[in-house]
RNA sequence: GCCGGGGUGGCGGAACUGGUAGACGCGCCGGAUUCAAAAUCCGGUUUCUUCGGAAGUGGGGGUUCGAUUCCCCCCCUCGGCACCA
């Protein structure tokens, strides 16, 4: 009798074998291929969960899976530990933020470990160390040397009780999470980088991507929103600055019937400033948060404010409104209002008795009634004088021809993309290197400075940062004029961190630059794998980083990700596990029950990679079931003692049988993990070769050397999946060199060879028969027997044969 | 509201380039083994059916000899929306 499988066992013992031997630290060896294989980095909870388990188990699977193709591979892990949660610890329970995630950091590394990754953990990163760091802060002052980052107001939400920025997340039905105050919107001054410098190439750049998903692609052309259209100028009665308003129509311009400005416009105050009903309804417009889903669904309200703006081609007077949905912070704080032309304005239009003019008519000549609906479409001008009759284009070129000759406008390239707000009043992140003097202003500080380090030994409070309240770190003296001045006490959004750190992997311990040569070997990423949650704001950010590094003359690699695989979340019962829903798995548990191999197989056999994956209790069991199976199999096989060398040419048909199975497996399992990452699809085919291989029940010599091949080649396919029990069975099959040192099966093109091949007939779209010819049997033999076929003829029941198609290989359509 | 996904048996999913819908697994049913149970092994399993077939991939329409796959409209659901990471 074998031996039972005992995960427990069979794991410990190759996670030490792979630990002693270092097997998966790589240095830097320019005789080989490189591949370069990353996750994106966790955030240090504590607690590994069944997300985690999956997106790293993804990866490693595609990791091992080219180590086997004889790539030299990289697989790094760190740590993203700066945020929001450990200071919401610090809170509740009193410890320092840093205690906290160090603690967390430790309990997690031994966690991974349970389950067996192929990292290189002498390349391990954390974000909130000061070698790291103060690469990003040494980084930001080269950016604001070159004019790249500046200092403007911008809006946050201010919860007036607990007198804090709060964050979108914290804040819940417009109301703070904790005092349960209405969120204000409040202007501060805040830092920023100039990503739309980055805008034409990040966004022409998407074109030549063929490694990512075109989900991800148009999700980034779309944020990036690439806009050709005109700058133009009204004038206002009684005013001396003209109001600017940016339109991608300017052919609706004759459709104007009213403007519309921000609570927030110059206008507007001077109007609230004799107006109370304006005064009133710019305060209430402060009391909503500051998320863009918020302004878009809330109720549009606006007012008049009594002024007038002048219509640039008539002269006509227009009503200027001030209204909640116009933002001060996209282009002018300020826009043309053409309600019969765009479904906001005609809205707003509609609600508040504004006229509403047509100004194009659809192409067709067709009648349609603006005020019965609003019509977007580009069309002919009407209604519109001298540029009666045009289209779209030369009412656009006419327009913008007119506005740039007598100099009130000019045609302009606008993005939907806005400069990065870096900024954040938080004390756990990266200090912004900055200190504010009174004679010099904001002065970057200087190289020899860096890092500036944040003190980790603090008491959070949750009313504002406490850095404010130490001035052992805000004192210090200006580095120009030496006199006393002030750190800045914000910190950097935590998305600075993880824009650059797959770079750092390359040369973690580099002190005296922020990359040195052998980011030059490692970089680009080959295959990164994360949350499609992320694919416009981290994926935007790092290529954004990467350019700027790029421009540093840091590294001559413009796109950080070769290809990049988004992974769906991992639900229970329909719903994102969660504390608060109670429906959390813990892998801990699971791992102790039933080993890390069958939690990874799960895992991969579930659901394709990018679809989310219900939870299954008795679907982890059904796993563990199969791990029981595959073991014995393997190991009933050795029992019966050593195999004789393979005959191909004296197989029987069973043999030929197993053997053809064998080689189509193979192939069909490279290219589910190598091309498609279809890896549910490539356990099925493992499962199913290995069925074929219990069935055979041949201990003939020939017979036991066909499931031999069969054997070895699903121990090696399966091996990125569950490498424990592969790394055991592949010794108990003999060998005297570990399985993560081997090739990746090779497909014999002989043993595919069919002789007869099975074809469907179809009559009417419908299947009738089926039979089974030579593969190389011509067309019209095809035809003709399918014809012939007795159930077809019943079908045909004498009726006239319009047209046979014959799909080689596939099928016989019959139409009659 | 805007942008991007997803919707196929009782369940997770497969069908890759328009060509046999339901691979593989779970669950369930039947059988073997067992004093019995667990475990294991074998067989069956979309629905309806007059047993000839018919219907069927969120709903409605279209293109095609043929549509889960392509096009149009709609419904539901998930992710993102710039301070969660």
């Amino acid at each position: 009798m074998s031996i039972p499988y005992n995960p427990e066992t069979v794991e410990l013992s190759a996670q030490k074998y792979w630990e002693e031997s270092r097997c998966f630290e790589v240095d830097e060896d320019p005789d080989k291929e490189k591949y370069y294989c990353l996750t994106m980095f966790p955030y240090p909870s504590g607690k590994l969960h069944m997300g985690h388990v999956r997106v790293f188990t993804l990866n490693d699977v595609i990791a091992r899976y080219h180590r086997l193709q004889g790539k030299h591979v990289l697989q790094p892990m760190g740590w993203d530990a700066f945020g929001m949660p450990a200071e919401n610890a610090a809170i509740e329970r009193g410890i320092p933020p840093a205690k906290w995630t160090y603690s967390n950091i430790e309990d997690m590394r031994g966690q991974f470990k349970r389950l067996g990754y192929a990292y290189d953990w002498t390349r391990e990163v954390t974000t909130c160390r000061p070698e790291y760091y103060r690469w990003e802060q040494w980084l930001f002052t080269r950016m604001f040397k070159k004019g790249l980052v500046y200092r403007k107001n911008s809006i946050v939400n201010w919860d007036p009780v607990d007198q804090t920025v709060l964050a979108n997340e914290q804040v819940i039905d417009g109301r703070g999470w904790r005092s349960n105050a209405l969120v204000e919107r409040r202007e501060i001054p805040q830092w920023f980088m100039k990503i739309t410098d980055y805008a034409d190439e990040l966004l022409d750049e998407l074109d030549r991507m063929p490694g990512w998903p075109d989900s991800v692609k148009t999700m980034q052309r779309n944020w990036i929103g690439r806009s050709e259209g005109v700058e133009l100028s009204f004038d206002v009665a009684g005013e001396d600055e003209p109001l600017t308003v940016y339109t991608t129509r300017p052919d609706t311009l004759m459709g104007v019937t009213y403007m519309a400005v921000a609570a927030e416009h110059p206008l507007a105050s001077k109007s609230a400033a004799t107006n109370p009903d304006v005064a009133a309804f710019i305060e209430d417009c402060k009391k909503t948060d500051a998320q863009e889903a918020t302004l878009e669904t809330m109720e549009k309200k606006g007012m008049p404010l009594g002024i007038s703006a002048i219509h640039p081609l008539t002269g006509e007077e227009v009503p200027l409104w001030v209204a909640n949905f116009v933002l001060m912070s996209y282009g002018t704080g300020a826009v043309m209002a053409v309600p019969g032309h765009d479904a906001r304005d005609w809205e707003f239009a509609k609600n508040h008795g504004l006229p509403i003019k047509q100004v194009i008519a659809p192409v067709d000549g067709s009648d349609i009634d603006i005020n019965q609906e609003v019509f977007l479409e580009r069309g002919v001008l009407i209604n519109s004088g001298d540029y009666d009759g045009l289209d779209f284009d030369g009412a656009f070129n006419a327009i913008a021809d007119h506005f740039e000759k007598s100099g009130r406008g000019s045609r302009k390239v606008n993005y939907r993309l806005r400069d990065w707000g870096v900024s954040r009043q938080r004390y756990w992140g990266t200090p912004i290197p900055i200190i504010y003097c009174d004679d010099c202003d904001a002065v970057p500080v200087p190289d020899d400075q860096l890092p500036v380090v944040l003190p980790e030994d603090v008491v959070v409070k949750g009313t504002g940062s406490p850095l404010k309240d130490m001035p052992e770190f805000v004192n210090a003296p200006c580095p120009n004029c030496g006199k006393d001045a002030r750190r800045e006490t914000d910190t950097f959004d935590t998305f600075v961190e993880s824009s650059w750190y797959f770079a750092r992997y390359a040369c973690p311990d580099s002190d005296a630059a922020m990359l040195d040569d052998r980011a030059h070997y490692w970089t680009p990423v080959d295959q990164y794998t994360g949350g499609i949650e992320h694919a416009i704001l981290h994926l935007l950010y790092s290529r954004f980083f990467q350019r700027v590094m790029r421009d540093e003359g840091l590294t001559d690699v413009s796109e950080p990700f070769t290809n990049l695989l988004t992974q769906g979340m991992v639900l229970k019962d329909g719903s994102k596990m969660s504390k608060s829903k109670g429906n959390t798995v813990d892998p801990q548990e699971l791992i102790k029950k039933f080993g890390a191999d069958t939690v990874r197989l799960f895992m991969m056999f579930a659901a394709p990679p990018e679809q989310s994956l219900e939870w299954s209790d008795d679907g982890v069991q059904g796993s563990f079931r199969f791990l029981k199976r595959f073991w014995s199999a393997v190991t009933d096989h050795t029992e019966k003692g050593p195999v004789v060398e393979m005959d191909t040419n004296k197989l029987n048909q069973t043999q030929k049988e197993l053997r053809r199975k064998t080689h189509q497996t193979i192939a069909k399992i490279s290219d589910d993990i190598g091309r498609r990452h279809s890896f549910n699809t490539a356990v099925a085919a493992s499962m199913e070769l290995l069925n074929a291989i219990n069935k055979l029940g041949d201990d003939s010599d020939l017979g036991r050397a066909v499931a031999r091949e069969s054997l070895e080649a699903v121990v090696v396919m399966l091996s990125p999946m569950v490498p424990h029990i592969c790394h055991a069975l592949w010794q108990e099959l003999g060998h005297a060199s570990a399985l993560i040192d081997q090739s990746w099966p090779v497909v014999d093109e002989s043993a595919l060879e069919l002789d007869l091949v099975e074809m469907v007939v179809q009559v009417n779209g419908k299947l009738r028969a089926r039979l089974s010819v030579a593969v190389d049997a011509s067309n019209e033999a095809i035809e003709a027997e399918a014809l012939a076929d007795e159930n077809v003829q019943r079908f045909i029941d004498g009726k006239a044969v319009r047209k046979v198609i014959v799909v080689p290989g596939r099928l016989v359509s019959i139409v009659v």
